[in-house]
DNA sequence: GGTCCAGATTCGTCTGAGCGTATGTATGAT
DNA sequence: ATCATACATACGCTCAGACGAATCTGGACC
């Protein structure tokens, strides 16, 4: 491992907005059209955050029609995925992440979506542990 | 637990020479002129990163006649703590890191200090475990 | 007082990143 | 072919941060 893999990482997670993306991806993978809706953020904002995360290679993206998918990336180095899963787990502990997390399974499980979101495909989501 | 203090932890984190000074650091208490030493930084580069690293809450300075002494602080949110120890446990799997650690020692334990640090307090540091 | 030394801070410059806005690019539907 | 949808990217701006070089501060000693 180098010490750049690590700097490149810490770049990624020093943004409110990457961590929250990265919050909503440890239930599962997730459509960009959820990330939108779920934090509030404009369409461009997220994308490019999302872009930001994909150069790092800390997610990876994969195609579904008019919608494109998000998932977490397993890092190949032991260390650098020690730091990410502790970053995970330090998400259990913040209330906005909780909100985030119930908004999405709100979204996902809902039987109407609202208008904008349509019959985007839902996120097949882990269910949000409540805190012990 | 708030996210801006994860962004803040990562911000500090997001830096080379940030990372080699906590590397470092997780040794023990170590004197500025051996960040300097070891690192083969400019005196100033040093200082700076320490300042960033002070504002950042990761680590605190004790004054000790011309010299100081920095140290790591242990974070209070049990979550950041882990994701402290996480990146500090990555350092042993880093070369750089470990000849850092070693340059360290042998400055430490050197009988004649060279010129340049003179009577300079000697770090008290951990011994560097060798990898299994 | 003055002087030396260890660190900290300031200044000016430059690069990278974040933002809103606008535009581009696939894909699917008609 | 045309149009709408879902997402990506480019542009222009602003601002934080990293750097070298120079300067300031504060303690130890004469």
């Amino acid at each position: 491992m180098k010490t750049r893999d690590l700097v490149t990482l810490f770049q990624a997670l020093a943004d409110p907005t990457r961590l929250r993306l990265l919050n909503l991806l440890s239930a599962g993978e997730v459509c960009v059209c959820f990330f939108v809706d779920v934090l509030g953020e404009s369409q461009p904002k997220i994308s490019r955050h999302l872009a930001y995360l994909r150069r790092a290679g800390v997610v990876s993206a994969r195609r579904d029609g008019k919608w494109i998918h998000y998932s977490l990336v397993e890092p190949a180095d032991a260390e650098v995925r020690g730091v990410l899963e502790a970053t995970i787990a330090a998400f259990a502990e913040d209330r906005q992440m909780q909100r985030d997390r119930l908004a999405l399974e709100r979204a996902c499980c809902a039987t109407k979506l609202p208008g904008t979101l349509g019959q985007a495909p839902r996120p097949i989501i882990q269910p949000l542990q409540t805190r012990s």
